[in-house]
DNA sequence: TTGTCTATATTCATTTAGAATATAGTTATC
DNA sequence: GATAACTATATTCTAAATGAATATAGACAA
């Protein structure tokens, strides 16, 4: 038996742009939640429930937000160490699993900024085309 | 055996503050691609293979590109009407599959760059918040 | 006629994500 | 002090999205 096509060896590492970006895998392009994350425990430590009034301030709509994703996302940002949690002792209610970002964490935001501007640039670059073609519909919007 | 938590009934139409966005399904904000495909087309016929010099116009590199992806897309669109495609007659090399935009397509690509104007608004928020957070670091980086 | 290239399409496995459900301590209420 | 309601965290189930590999086939060159 004969190969059918060849590889031309150029199908790796396609990730943006970079080499590797935060966390190695190539990222899918929408991890936009734990970067969120991230930019919220970047000053002060929170815990899960309590997150999602921050995260209303970056967009998030309360029903949008999915709980099951922000507890899954955490506890995955906790494993690859981006962030570290330990068990609030004492205060009311039911206790609290407190998360603080980790250096690691504060290293791969800084990534993740450049990612981010390449993606706003993208959608910059998309949206004036659009534009463009069907005849300045709006001019800058904002 | 009684219910453990109760249902609030706001989890349904979660779809980034739009009841339905395109293509109805709460879109996981990731079809950009898409998007993409449906700009270049808007005013010039294109076929698969022949798209991807396109889309590096939009920040698209070649490697990134996933071939499967691609034409896969472009069949879901035209189930969902988005485009319509012909067999190129003649022509020199192997057939051509050609797709062009529908009216429909039009339309959707309409809703899909009020969606992009949020996203973008969004990642400006963040980037900001985040600026903020470390000192301005880089001012307008641009 | 064999091999290579262009072009399209499909299959397979993994990842991602939403919905539902599970667990459990806290506080209010009767 | 039993029960209900609430806060908080965690896991399971399923479906969608996606990358990689592979399949198919005609055109063209050697």
């Amino acid at each position: 038996m004969k190969e059918v096509a060849k590889n031309d060896g150029k199908k790796d590492s396609a990730v943006f742009g970079h080499g590797k970006g935060p966390r190695d895998k190539k990222h899918k392009m929408e991890r936009f939640l734990e970067v969120c994350l991230l930019v919220l425990l970047y000053d002060e430590a929170g815990y899960g429930y309590g997150l999602i009034e921050g995260l209303e301030g970056f967009g998030f709509s309360r029903e949008e937000l999915n709980v099951s994703t922000l507890y899954r996302t955490l506890r995955k940002m906790e494993k690859e160490h981006l962030v570290s949690s330990f068990w609030e002792e004492g205060g009311p209610g039911p206790r609290r699993r407190v998360y603080e970002i980790t250096s690691e964490g504060k290293g791969n935001l800084d990534q993740w900024m450049n990612i981010l501007e390449g993606r706003k640039k993208r959608i910059e670059k998309l949206i004036n085309k659009y534009d463009e073609k069907t005849g300045f519909r709006k001019e800058e919007g904002e």
